[in-house]
Order: C-alpha cells, then structure tokens, then sequence
DNA sequence: TTGAAAGCGCTAACAG
DNA sequence: CTGTTAGCGCTTTCAA
C-alpha cells in the first residue's frame, strides 16, 4: 500500500531525539519551541529531506490548501491571463490551483463547481452559464469569489469595461471626433447595454454623435460586413465590441479604400496581443485580469482567514492609445 | 478546528447498523457486499448526503487522485486547448488537475515541479525550459509524461509538426507549385531544423526548389518585413513558421501588391482560430491538442496502474485545406 | 518548554 | 459476507 519511503515527521523526531509534536511545533509554531531545539529540529530536517505531509496536514486540520478555479474556455483569451494570475497569487500564498474549465456549459458548470466544493478550501468562480441561486447556495458552504459577475451581495472582483468604453469616448471626442460609431457584440450581449449608455452619456454631454451597428455576432467575417455600414454612417471614429470585430472592420475598411487612422479612427473595448504590432497599431482597452486574479485571491485568502471579503473590488480598464486613433480630417 | 459537520463514513455506519469498513467496501469493492446490504448503505449514505472523504482516502491510500499539469505560459494559444483536454480527460478518471503556469522561467519550472511532485500522483509536463536531468531525477520519484517534448526513454506523446510541413508541401507541389518558400521561427528554435529537413526531402524527390527565409522572430512585424524578401524570391507559395509570422506575411504581402492566393499560396504551420474567418481563410495545420492531451492523462493513468507506459505516442497535425493555397498561376 | 495521547475519516489486513 | 483492528502523518489538547 504504501510506496513511496518519504521521510515522516515521526522519523525527523526520532533522529532529532524529540517528540513528533515538538517537530511539528517547531514548523508551525515556532515560538513555542526554545531557539535552539527549534533550529536543531529544522537542520535535521532538512538533511533528512522531510517535507511535510500535506495530505496528513489537511486530514487533521480540515483544510487542503487547494483552491478551485471555475472558468468557462481557455479559448477566449480573456481567461488565459486571469488563470495564469490566480495560480501565481496562490503560489505566494503556499496554495495551489485545480482548474476546472466548463466548455460554456451551464449543467458541466454546476456539477463541476458541485464536486469542486467538496474538495477545496475555497472558490474562485468566473463563469457566468450557472444560476443565480446555485451559487448563493454553494457560497454557504464554502468561501467563494466571483471574478466579473455580480449575484447580489457574494464577494466579487468587476472589470468595469463600460467605463472603459467611456475612456475611449472621452479619448476620441477629445480628439476632436463628433460622430462616433459604436459596433456592439452578439445579440442578447449584457456587456453591451451598459456600454452603449456610458457611450451615450459621454456623447450626450460633448455634443457628439453616437451611431450603434450591430448587434453582429463576434467574429471576423461579422466585422467585416459591418463595415460596409460603418463606412456609409459617416463617422469619422468606430469603437469595435471585441478583437475579432475589430479586425472585421480593419480588414473590411481597408478594401473599401477606407484608410485607418486617416479617414476612420478605429479602437477595441478588447485587447489583442497582435494589436500592438499591426500596421497601423490598434488603440485598445488593457483589461486588468492579472490585478482580478490577484485581487480575487487576495479576498478569498481573507474569507478563509475568517475576515470579512470587503466590497465588491472593482477594476478600471487601462487606455492604451495607439496609432489607429488621432483626430479627424 | 473541525468546521464542516459533513457526514462521515462512522455516521452512515452507524445509521445503517454496519461497521465502517462494510460501508467502505460498499462504495469501493462492491462486489465483496451483499448486494442488499450494498443497496441499502448506498440509500442512507445518500439521504444522508455523505460524501467520502478524499482527504481521509489519500492519507490511508497514498493517493490524492491529483495530477500536476505544468505548462509554460497560457498565452501561446498551444497550450490551452491541451490545459482543457488534460482537464477533461483526468475528469473522466475522476481525477482533478492541479495546473502550474511556469511563465517561461526555467528556475521557475524547476521549483515548480519540484513542489508539484511531491503532492500529485503523477504528472504532465508540457515545458521545454527545465533540464533532461532534472526531468529524469524527477521521473523516478513519481509517473511522469511529457508532453511535446523527448527525454531519453521517458514516456511522451509527440506532436509530428515535420510531418505536417511536408503535408504542406506535398499539397502544394501536388497542386503544381515548383518554388517554396519556408520562413522560419526564432533563431535557435529547434522545430525548425526538422521541419526544414523535412521540406528538403519533399522539394528534392519532385525537384522543386526551396527557399529558406529568416530566422526570424515569431511576431507580426517580422513577417510584415520579411513579406519583402519572400516577394523578391520569385516563389509561388510560403509556408509560414506560426500564426504571428503568416499574419504579418498576409499583410506584408498585401501592401506590395502580391495578392494572397491568386500571386502567392500562403499556409500556416500553426492553427489558429481567425484563419477560418480571413480573406482568405488560411490553410493551416491543426495541431492534435486535444488528442494529445488525452493520451497523456491514458499514459499517465497506465502509469499509475504500474503497467508500462508504452512508446512514445506521435500524434500528426491535420491540414486543413483553405483558400489561401490553390494551383499557382 | 516538551512529551504523551487522542483523534481527523478512510482503507485494508485479518478474523470470524 | 461482515466486523474488528490497525494504522496513514499530522495537529492539538492536556499534563508534566
């Protein structure tokens, strides 16, 4: 049965001439154990290569040092970022990541994050297929964070994209832009609503015109289309839902001899680690998934601790101009 | 200290009148139970919403039922679809995946699984930063599979990019082409020697010729430069190193006037979403992720069972046929 | 400041 | 077929 001949803490405490409870106490609590035994413990230790069991540890403490992590595809590159982020904040926190990834479907959700919480500390859930109800249910039994989305009063890390989209406003009219156009994502979209009223009151309040095309769904082909549209409005800047929208429209302008900055500024509510290095270089919003994963282990490490979450954390987008935006004419 | 009052096995004992070790049995050798014994613990055990342990399971057995999956960067759009598929594969095993993100640092992806290794039954390991030595040290303690990636006789699952290029090149010169070009990754990147092995082998035996373009970066903008030596080479079609390369080609080819397929055939050694959906769409190479990462999670599972791991498995990418590749002239 | 002992919840001999 | 009995390796009272 067992296997592998790894050293135990018993072992450690037989060599150092000690008790087992004063070999542990000397790596939990330190302070409770006189100076020099403590060290002469933890070089004998360390000689006899003895790692802790963390299995044992988690037997008799009740916790395992694991945290769940729910995300619905690595595909889009939004979570792939936010992954990476989270497992590192966890790392310094001397815990790891079970990921879990649900395909975008709403029944795998449910039943992964079911069995998830029976055999983790806590969860981080960016998943936006299962119910309302079923998180605030599984919440009650165990710490979890939600990363951009919001059920009620459960702790949440937000990316505040419509602000965002705002700031791309801002930068345009700013510019001296008047006629904007704002090409929003697939049909039923709720990111898109409260964009287009941020776009509408920052436009409202210039003086400036906002065209809406769309909802197209978010795909290149979609992008392209649209651009047709885009071009007979009449705008002189266009604000694409996502990267494959965006490089639609790129693409689409450019054969119909629309030049992009010169006749048409053209930004992205979406980055693309390709924008940065196409010609011309594509005005977009940084999303801050490394400061959500951060900040999503940061509060669910204070659930653990007992501590209460705090308010929902809520990120701003980052600005990152570019050479697709300059002003008119 | 405990906090969760989940139900144990002693509980569903006691209510169902049985010891412990029948209510164990019960659920892991069913056989050795009478069937309505088995039945009835299986009920209250249910009613009861008893869920065994795995904390408990992994001390007495020596199994977490964890694998460490360690891939070098989620950004690279390679490894998510084999994060997913190792993910979903281990899931049908009943099995959790505890995910390690080395960002390519090589002391980074050593202290990793170093740690990994010691709180994992087994382990994938799909980075190429850490040393030969090290991985075989590492694959003595505990099972290990490779994943792209060949050391020695340890066990691996291959992807045949080679291969794949000469797919490539067999199409092409099936379709009349008789001058190729092959641009090239980043100086010192050791799949393209094979590749380009390859390609020679393939351009000889029909008498085409080849042409070898770069190093070069893997990024947009070299492609975009070296679009200019790829339109003076007088070839009829290129084959591109990945998806940044042929992207920048596409556009770099584009701005000099070289239309994309009717002048040059272009195809991709790297999938990669969009190239269904430009004009034209990009013939490319799949690369098999999700088989791959499925027969990593077999290997390791065989692995685990003590029965040897088998060859090597070497998995071909497919080609996929699109419109930026078609007869020259 | 340290030791002894009692579990944590489960599995696996070994009896019966 | 089922019960009894030891642990798995660690943490944590409780005493000394």
């Amino acid at each position: 049965m067992r296997q592998q001949k790894s050293v135990s803490m018993a072992d450690v405490a037989r060599v150092a001439g000690v008790a087992k409870s004063t070999v542990s106490r000397a790596f939990i609590h330190p302070t409770l154990v006189a100076a020099p035994t403590r060290e002469r413990i933890r070089r004998i230790a360390d000689e006899m290569g003895f790692r802790p069991s963390r299995v044992a540890r988690a037997l008799s403490t009740g916790r395992t040092g694991l945290l769940g992590l729910v995300v619905p595809t690595l595909s889009n590159p939004f979570f792939g970022p936010l992954v990476a982020a989270v497992q590192q904040a966890a790392e310094e926190e001397d815990r790891q990541i079970v990921l879990m990834i649900s395909e975008l479907s709403a029944e795998r959700e449910t039943r992964l994050i079911e069995r998830l919480s029976s055999e983790v500390d806590g969860l981080i859930v960016a998943t936006s297929l299962c119910g309302d109800p079923f998180l605030r249910k599984v919440a009650k039994r165990i710490p979890l964070v939600l990363v951009d989305r919001r059920v009620g009063r459960l702790p949440s890390v937000l990316i505040d994209t419509p602000s965002g989209v705002a700031a791309i406003a801002d930068h345009l009219i700013g510019a001296g832009h008047r006629r904007l156009c704002y090409v929003s994502g697939p049909p039923g979209s709720w990111a898109d609503a409260p964009r287009i009223a941020a776009l509408r009151g920052r436009a409202e309040e210039s003086g400036a015109d906002l065209v809406v095309a769309g909802p197209i769904p978010p795909t290149v082909d979609a992008g392209i289309e649209v651009s047709e549209t885009v071009a007979k409005a009449g705008v002189t800047a266009v604000i694409g839902y996502n990267s494959a929208t965006v490089l639609g429209l790129l693409h689409g302008l450019g054969t119909q001899g629309v030049r992009v900055p010169e006749d048409v500024s053209v930004a992205s509510a979406d980055d693309f680690i390709l924008f940065q290095s196409t010609k011309p270089a594509v005005t977009v919003l940084r999303l801050p998934l490394e400061e959500a994963g951060h900040a999503a282990v940061g509060m669910l490490a204070r659930l653990l601790r007992g501590e209460r979450p705090g308010k929902p954390v809520v990120l701003g987008p980052e600005l990152l101009i570019r050479e697709s935006t300059r002003p008119p004419g």
